[in-house]
DNA sequence: TATGAATGAGTATTCATTCAT
DNA sequence: GATGAATGAATACTCATTCAT
């Protein structure tokens, strides 16, 4: 929706926005109702409407904003770093300490994960992201300190150790974000440097 | 719900949990409506409610099934091996077979991982997991094999790592699921292995 | 939609039909709510969308439903008689007659002139009329009982003249349907045989 | 609402009565809120509110000035003329070229015949129309020229057929004006000068 | 005069669940 | 075991109107 907002109306929006974010983390996307948003914030459903033209379009905005914060605290992080790996190593931090401030935000990435709707947006963002990986992850092969192999499968590879720990060892059992950034860390460039497995690649079991 | 039902009896249920499975995965569980199920079955709402008390309680029974099956599959696949890494590397193998094999399943851990109601019954299906994992990460430990470390935390690196390659290269990309596969072990087992990071470990950047 | 009624279903879908058809020719469409409908009937809101998918699709049952008993109050009445002329003037009286006993379709006829989503309806109805009038007017021109003119216009000037009677003189002003019809056709049959007009044709005023 | 406007209010005003009227006979008056008006123009809300009290306010001014302008057209017609038959007949005339000039207003009659609340106004003007109609038919028959009969239903007649032969031929056929206009003048001509019927006044068929 | 913001009752429609047969 | 019918609270969204500035 295109609207030229007063001051009041931006700060309208920025609540309508904060607000919804929190609830929809708390409770979920489709068990927050619109008439639930505005009445917490005591104003009348007409105003949820004047800002965003769907609950759909509020989640959708919210997301954007949520991938825009991430990245940026990523950018950031590299910045004046040279070393691909020291790179690859700054980012995941920068993410884990992103994350344990925005848990909200994680919620939701999880969430618009499971609906087709809203899938294919986070997916741009995580691509961006593992791009980024990825650029870095083929300057440490090229330098010799990474083995060779797809380097976006590695990007994405990382992103899910850093999902998961965060989830588990951050918001579920309550570690310092700085411990569980360690323990990504560690697994990531280990697992960079590849094994080749005990069972020799192509000798598979049976389906 | 506990009755005692006659063959054709359980043939409808296992009908029932099958097909809305696949509707829950595909179009999500809150936009498929029992009618949907019902009517996609040919069969009056009446059915439904004689075999389940809820839509919740159908959902957690395909929770659970679908748990049950990747464990099957798992345990099956490291019957009879030894080696602490080589168990560890049959239990991905097995698992991204699994998976390829069964995506609605996924599609639909996915979703439950998202909603406050089912993520903890996903969880526990999890941790099991991810403590037998641990248990064969101990016994490597022990062997010298893999580096020291939170024998949990490695685990769910693991599951990370797993989930987020099928996603991607399976799903998304469409790739073969041994070759998928031989990526997510050769990533983990070097993440077992650990590597101490380019940046010393507790010399983290400023919050 | 499709479904199976029973005895009592078929009975609530034509409650549901009649009472909507006044409800609509009383109130207006749009002005008729579908809470209004159901309560009125002191039943839940459920019930609607049980037997109509919406409240248009209701409305169009209505609709079509008015215009086959019209048409085929006009059949029975013209049956047996061979006249193409006396078949017009039947018609033309059957039809005043149908239109008495049957004010509220009358009324829906009238709006859905005025909706572009049902006009195409109501026009289709109104050309089958049309075009069984248009018929006896040939056969008339063919045996010299009426002037030379398109038929199909000659059709729809019979329809005009018949509903704006019917609207002023037997709704606004109450008059016998007889005597209405007899000012109808009077006008009509005249009209068939048409009169050139004291200002020349083509020499029309100035634009 | 009486107020005294600028010039520039003025031409505001007829802005927001131009615009809307072609909104109400393109989209309905219903589905045509007074936010797609104020924002077609680019204006505030609070502009309309200024000018009308109502959006109904609106509706009703637009409809009596299109009625306006369709009497002052018939008016200029007949000026001079002193046959009462081509009166009437260049009232006809009239009349079909300033509703093919004047379409949007043609389908706002149409809207405003089928809601309670306007169609007493509607019927006002149309009788004004009718009654002047009526006084050449009365002149036309004191000179022997048309039969006799009720001149205002006689009125509502050509009414009915100059309104059915301007949707159909002039809007839906997209046929010439002067065409259409020959066609209802000698059909309404035709129609003053009766004919009694082949089945006899007041053998009518069985209720 | 005009704006952007706000109101809140109202709308059509959905849907998990229950009921009578 | 199974059906069609019914419930009614809930949902997202609309819109004529009002208000503060």
């Amino acid at each position: 929706m295109q609207r030229r907002l007063t001051k009041r109306g931006i700060e309208r929006r920025d609540q309508l926005v904060e607000f919804a974010a929190h609830r929809f983390a708390e409770n979920g996307y489709h068990p927050t109702s619109v008439t639930e948003i505005v009445s917490g914030l005591g104003v009348g459903k007409g105003v949820f409407y004047w800002y965003f033209t769907s609950k759909e379009e509020l989640f959708v905005e919210i997301l954007r904003g949520a991938q825009r914060g991430l990245r940026r605290t990523q950018e950031k992080a590299i910045t004046g770093e040279g070393d691909p790996v020291a790179r690859i190593e700054l980012g995941i931090r920068a993410s884990i300490r992103w994350l344990a401030e925005n848990r909200d935000y994680f919620t939701l990435f999880q969430f618009a994960s499971s609906e087709e709707r809203f899938a294919p947006l986070l997916r741009l963002g995580e691509d961006v992201a593992v791009a980024d990986a990825a650029r870095h992850i083929r300057a440490g092969m090229d330098a010799g300190r990474i083995d060779e192999g797809d380097p976006a499968a590695l990007g994405h590879a990382i992103l899910g150790v850093t999902n998961q720990l965060v989830r588990i060892l951050l918001f579920e059992k309550g570690e310092d974000p700085n411990r569980v950034a360690d323990a990504a860390v560690r697994f990531c460039l280990g697992g960079l440097r590849g094994f080749s497995g005990v069972i020799a690649a192509g000798a598979h079991s049976p389906a």
